[in-house]
DNA sequence: AAAAAAACTTGATCTGCATCAAAGATTTAT
DNA sequence: ATAAATCTTTGATGCAGATCAAGTTTTTTT
């Protein structure tokens, strides 16, 4: 399991680097941001923001676990990106002339945010150069994220698919190979872009072909090297 | 033809804001800019950056039309962005950690682009936080650009998926309902993500239904609004 | 603890679109 | 101008994966 691997998969819904931005204001900068910050918690399943809503402001997650998803008229979501704590909800509303979430974000485990205004935010950014730069990193990597997943979702098949949730979770989220599985079936489909029934397929087959083992909600990766290279074949 | 029409419909490769943002830039730092920089020029077809390679430079196109995708092992390709001037490739290379490009680049029409080393362009993201704004909202255009490609061919049919891509030909580019048809059946295919075949049925079939008008290589939209509510159901 | 609801599994069927194939049109080379 | 190569169109076939349907298990409610 080297993270030379899971670099070259493309895949994961799921930066690798830590985005703590925060750490690089100085004293009297954290002070403005605390003055001006709030904290609100969510309970897993609440929408913490809403596509076509005006985007006045950032999230930055501190804990838990969050969805960030297109909706679509037909009711289907796509998954654009999955931020654990230390990642910036609303990043890509702070561009010019647009004043609305382009996405929703939803709470996938009970989640806590730190809310701050963009006007501050963007302040921020002027004053400091450092803090700017690491915002530009944040917002490169979001953008190989969700370019990964496109390439996935549209160049593989259900199998490779599903590998690569498998593996991303495992890596990104985890970090290790036996882990339990929260998500529910409807969860994963929507994850990897495909229905429930070929999810449950899939679990059967990987569980037959002793590639996995699924007992008591836990999920342990039998063979990483065969998964990952049925992630890579697509 | 309003903009409001064409901002819902999620799916242009092409951004919509002028990446004029060395505008931003004062005479010293114009001068730092024009020491390091190199022009080059290339022919249609040629390749600009190569997936894979090392990321020491930026691009900045000043004229002509290019290709951002991701190759993949198949041999087809996945169309991420189609930008033309005054647009950056590279820019999401500048992450920490990452020192290769995610994409290849490739010259639709003859291109002339500006060529600057990271090092130089993190320089003046350093001393002009004006600057450093202008490039997080371009990078934040570009995250909303892929998502809606992403979400277009996901979400989609092909009829709906090609109405987007003529439309977006129309508004992004040409900027009228009649345009020059440059790109060959194979390069729409790429561009709408489905195989050439489709692009010749669904051609013939807008055709016939008085969609459009294909004259000396020229294509006319007839019905814009027809063609918007196909690209809107998908 | 029993009943109801939700989640999961498995098989059967349907369908959008790719692939294959072959003919016609256009461009390029000779 | 003719031949060769490439591009485009149109029809026939095949398949991955969605949808439908029905049974089973798990969770929630009462």
């Amino acid at each position: 399991m080297t993270e030379n691997q899971t670099s070259k998969q493309h895949s994961c819904a799921i930066g690798s680097s830590s985005a703590s931005c925060m750490e690089l204001l100085n004293s009297q900068e954290l002070e403005l941001l605390d003055s001006k910050m709030v904290e609100v918690s969510y309970r897993k399943g609440e929408i913490i923001c809403k596509q076509g809503a005006p985007a006045t402001q950032l999230m930055i997650v501190r804990e838990g676990l969050v969805k960030i998803y297109m909706e679509s008229n037909t009711g289907e979501n796509l998954v654009l990106h999955i931020m654990p704590e230390m990642n910036i909800i609303g990043l890509s509303s702070l561009f010019e002339g647009n004043n609305t979430y382009q996405f929703s974000a939803q709470a996938y485990l009970d989640t806590r945010v730190q809310v701050i205004d963009t006007a501050t935010f963007k302040h921020l950014i002027r004053s400091n150069s450092s803090f700017s730069l690491k915002v530009i990193g944040l917002l490169a990597e979001y953008n190989t994220v969700i370019s990964g997943r496109f390439y996935c979702l549209t160049q593989k098949q259900t199998y490779g698919r599903f590998a690569d949730v498998l593996l991303c979770l495992a890596n990104r989220i985890y970090k290790q190979q036996k882990f339990p599985l929260h998500l529910s079936r409807k969860e994963l489909a929507e994850i990897a872009g495909m229905s429930v029934e070929s999810v449950a397929r899939i679990l059967t087959r990987f569980k037959e072909e002793q590639l996995i083992e699924l007992e008591c909600k836990h999920l342990n990766i039998l063979d990483y090297n065969r998964m990952f290279e049925i992630s890579q074949k697509g």
